[in-house]
DNA sequence: GCCGATTTCTTTAGGCTTCAAATAATTGGC
DNA sequence: GCCAATTATTTGAAGCCTAAAGAAATCGGC
């Protein structure tokens, strides 16, 4: 058997199929999330953050940590100290130190930003299924099985490098 | 017939799973794009949105106009103006005003822009190939047609509120 | 109990981003 | 040629975001 003939190991690898779906992945979130933020603007005055925000203490009755906020929405620990702050001001969040370890903040929703986040994340899911209304069940089963695949393959990279 | 059996018109419609793929969609996103973001900064000291730009420049020889370059990068025109601004002051981007009508900003890549641009882009495709290196072909063909059909969905959405 | 390491959070500096309003140039109808 | 409407860009205010450095509290050996 030639080398030639092994799976081109010479030839400078060619990637542009992956790059294609990189950049195809990252049209379809902006798209999606620029239309939910204008949206949420319109109909609600608020921002994407402060509402993503409020979905992750709205699954979280007892409340959380500024770093599970963190984690949860993958930004840093100084986005989340500022925009906290801002969703105390406004009365939508309480924010207490934890009795048993004074360097934590435990944050909840307020009596205020409960109903305010139900009533926007009821609309929230329409936009949402108007949205991705022309995929099919089985396409979108499809794509949350190829989306996990995806994700999984792009954490194991991403600790190949950051052990 | 009776209703109850009549594909559950009364009962407020389900879009779980619609929302279920949307979150995980963005999480996809948002952590190839931390990851990418994390990496040009370490090599090459540069921000994601000037690499983007310098991408979008890279394909147009001739140049772009300041509102080219926002469409295609989907992002505000004041948004573009500041990213230009940082770009002509390093040295990466050409920026002059358009002969046939002076409203018009033609912007383009310098030697310098274009050779650095060259030089990141040629590493950056690893990263991308890496981050997707567990999908085999036929998974990439698959997310790529049911992306589309995500894109042109949303595409249409918007349009029906914005027409 | 003490002290170095770690964890949690805040602060700072700089950049990115949006929206809305303002400026400037062009176009089209008359 | 004139003027209203449109188009291209800039500006300003506010908020979002990161990385890195710093402050405060806790933890783990010893």
């Amino acid at each position: 058997m030639l080398d030639s003939e092994t799976k081109a190991v010479e030839t400078p690898e060619d990637h542009a199929e992956e790059l294609r779906l990189w950049l195809r992945l990252l049209t379809c979130t902006t798209l999606i999330e620029g239309e939910v933020r204008g949206r949420l603007r319109q109909r609600f005055d608020v921002t994407l953050p402060r509402f993503d925000l409020m979905a992750q203490l709205d699954k979280a009755p007892d409340g959380m940590t500024l770093s599970d906020v963190s984690k949860r929405m993958m930004v840093s620990n100084g986005n989340v100290t500022g925009l906290v702050e801002r969703l105390v001001e406004s009365g939508h969040l309480d924010r207490r130190t934890s009795e048993t370890d004074r360097r934590v903040q435990v944050i909840r929703l307020t009596k205020l930003g409960r109903a305010e986040f139900r009533r926007m994340a009821a609309e929230h899911e329409t936009w949402i299924a108007d949205l991705f209304v022309d995929l099919t069940p089985k396409d979108v089963r499809e794509l949350m099985r190829l989306l996990a695949k995806t994700k999984a393959s792009a954490q194991k990279s991403a600790a190949r490098r950051r052990p």
